[in-house]
DNA sequence: ATTACTATCTCACGAGTAC
DNA sequence: TGTACTCGTGAGATAGTAA
């Protein structure tokens, strides 16, 4: 089958522009070049194949010369175009995260159940957390790029605060799913984890909710809102 | 400034499909060669541009790619799809005629009035025409052709009859605009004109309605349903 | 002014192959 | 298995120009 040449998507696509679908639209083919940033002779040559192919079609009358566009012109770059627009649109907007679930510190817990964080959690994420954090090291090198694309993102900001002894850093919340329980994935301002290790919260005890254990295989998957 | 080149469009369609927008995702230049039906040669040196324009990145753990699109790569094939969604969009589903008002030959009153058209008209159209049609010169072969376009389009039918002396032919009608005016392009099973003239019909007298006479030049627009 | 030919150049692609 | 180099070929672009 005679498929239509990449290079006179554009082409093509100017002559649908101008109206060239259902009547005869006259054209100069330096025209048509300034109009797809090609040359006269290019624009000339596009029209020679686009009609030998029979995606349109040439009438003069003297110097002139109109174009329209057929049905196969049509099919052709619908075809194209509907390729194009399911690759765009299945396209997930979901940043993965693949890792194991490793012991946490005993840290978690204790963070969780300060008043000071607590009351935020309640009203912004709508639960206070389970106590104790699920930490998960991540599994190669892509994740943890993919933890500070997420950074770029905005979440749900649980402010830090100070309880006169001492201050405790900001926490910034992302709702994700593990399985088929929902979750937050949390970045801390302050952490001694390093870069490989993330932590999740939840409402729930994540292990026994999901039936997943230290050295368990675990999939996170957070929602981000695609850019425009 | 540094355009997608359009032939990487389909490369990088390919890998947002693959999901590739969010997330590191492992590909080899092979498996995206066939994907995009080019070598691997091919797909490795697309990857490597892509890169070096900044529509996407690349991390390696030792064997194994994984690529990511950029933001930049993210808006640069949107820019591209969205020129050809307006492009396609913006193409306006109609037959445009133009040409110039004749004499008619005082016939088409005659047809008009018949009894075995007007209640089909009635029924059919929701009106009887006024007695009269108006024939219009085409005024360029490119308008000729559209008329065998328009042809070939389902309209409005008004059958044919036989009043016992004679036969008359069919009437296929198809709902068109002239000015602010709503007439119908009137295509004749049998007609003296040739195939320059098309005829008019309407409620109202068309001339009167249209403030236009013999001579004026005149546009016609028929709206047709898009294929599919 | 047009369109489109010929010549020329660039560069996209695939074959072969190194790593 | 991988990626990506070099190199040869030819498609696709522009320049110049004829009609």
């Amino acid at each position: 089958m005679l498929e239509l040449k990449i290079q006179h998507i554009l082409t093509l696509a100017e002559l649908f522009a101008k109206g060239a679908r259902y009547n005869f639209i006259p054209i100069t083919t330096s025209s048509l070049g300034k109009s797809i940033r090609k040359s006269q002779q290019a624009a000339s040559k596009h029209l020679l194949e686009l009609e030998e192919s029979g995606y349109i079609e040439r009438l003069r009358s003297g110097q002139k010369v109109s174009v329209r566009i057929t049905t196969k012109g049509h099919a052709e770059i619908s075809k194209i175009f509907s390729i194009l627009k399911s690759d765009l649109e299945t396209s997930p907007s979901i940043i993965e995260f693949k890792g194991t679930i490793i012991s946490g510190m005993g840290e978690g817990a204790y963070y969780m159940s300060l008043k000071g964080y607590a009351k935020q959690f309640k009203t912004k994420l709508g639960y206070i957390p389970f106590a104790g954090t699920l930490n998960v090291k991540l599994k190669d090198k892509e994740f943890i790029e993919a933890k500070r694309t997420l950074d770029a993102y905005p979440g749900i900001m649980i402010n830090g605060f100070s309880d006169g002894k001492r201050t405790y850093g900001w926490v910034k919340c992302y709702p994700a799913r593990v399985n088929n329980l929902d979750t937050a994935l949390i970045l801390l301002e302050r952490t001694h984890h390093d870069d490989s290790v993330i932590e999740l919260i939840s409402k729930d005890n994540i292990k026994k909710a999901t039936k997943l254990s230290i050295g368990s295989q675990i999939s996170i998957r957070v929602p981000v809102k695609p850019i425009q």
